[in-house]
DNA sequence: CCATATGTTAAAAG
DNA sequence: ACTTTTAACATATG
């Protein structure tokens, strides 16, 4: 599930109760979770430091540790969510399913991967059932691009509107812009009234402009209302389902190697 | 057993 | 060489 607003809700929960807290204890032994470390790796470079910032980059999250230690990289790949204890052990979750009825709401011990013990009692774990999310230290990030949050307009245009790729698979590039996933990029090509199959190269400005407001819109709605779930269109994405605005059908195809609705008349311009 | 799932990426294809 | 597409990854669920 997580897709830019569900980062920026668990970044906000690490900075918010994660940080300046000792880390007493690692547990790293997770070797896929943590590939390419090896266990004991993570647990080295971080016990005795503590977080200091909490930062994100599309789906990237990574925290600054203490004593010029190395970054600890976090990604929540498709199914992972940050709890917080407190000393007393009261839990606060980031990067919730709001709106998604299927995750049960205690989770399975072994659904937690990684954990950070601190001095304080406390913990910090990524819970992620499906398990294709990432811990690492010092990640490297250059080949994404720009927030997709704060791309300017200019670069936007020149990124996006260019290349034969369908303009759903330009959007969900993360080195072309950096945070839109699958639900995200249905729900910001409806907004915008975009065919998602459309070859990105052949938008016209004034659509790109348009793309990227309603990608703006779209982000801030979701990191408001509590996920890319509460998007307008996410619900009729469904067999049977009609557009929201119009009434039409809404129509399924791959698109980008995704699952792809939007709606048969307004998006139908291929 | 089959299909699907909110992500990334290596490999293959063009 | 660069861009685009596909398959695989690990796991859960209907």
């Amino acid at each position: 599930m997580p897709e830019l607003p569900e980062v920026e809700s668990a970044r906000q929960v690490v900075e918010a109760g994660g940080l300046h807290r000792e880390i007493a204890d690692v547990d790293d032994t997770d070797t896929y979770e943590c590939r390419p470390h090896q266990p004991g790796d993570l647990r080295t470079a971080l016990v005795g430091r503590s977080l200091t910032a909490a930062h994100r980059q599309g789906k990237s999250m990574w925290c600054d540790t203490s004593g010029d230690g190395p970054a600890l990289g976090i990604h929540l790949g498709m199914s992972g969510r940050i709890v917080i204890t407190s000393p007393e052990g009261e839990r606060v979750v980031g990067g919730d399913y709001e709106g998604t009825p299927k995750v049960p709401r205690v989770a399975k011990d072994e659904w937690y991967r990684f954990t950070l013990t601190f001095a304080d009692g406390g913990t910090l774990r990524l819970l992620d059932k499906r398990r294709l999310g990432r811990v690492r230290l010092d990640p490297d990030l250059s080949a994404l691009g720009p927030d997709a949050e704060h791309v300017g307009r200019e670069e936007f245009r020149e990124r996006v509107g260019k290349g034969t790729a369908p303009l759903k698979a330009r959007l969900l590039d993360q080195s072309v812009v950096a945070g839109i996933g699958n639900l995200l990029a249905d729900e910001v090509l409806w907004r915008a009234k975009l065919d998602p199959r459309r070859p990105a190269g052949e938008l016209r400005t004034s659509e790109l402009d348009e793309l990227r407001r309603q990608l703006r819109a779209g982000i801030r709605h979701a990191v408001k209302h509590g996920g890319v779930h509460t998007g307008e269109v996410i619900p009729h994405r469904a067999s049977g389902e009609h557009c929201p605005r119009c009434g039409a059908p809404m129509v399924r195809a791959t698109v980008g190697g995704r699952t792809t609705w939007w709606c048969s008349q307004e998006q139908g311009t291929l």
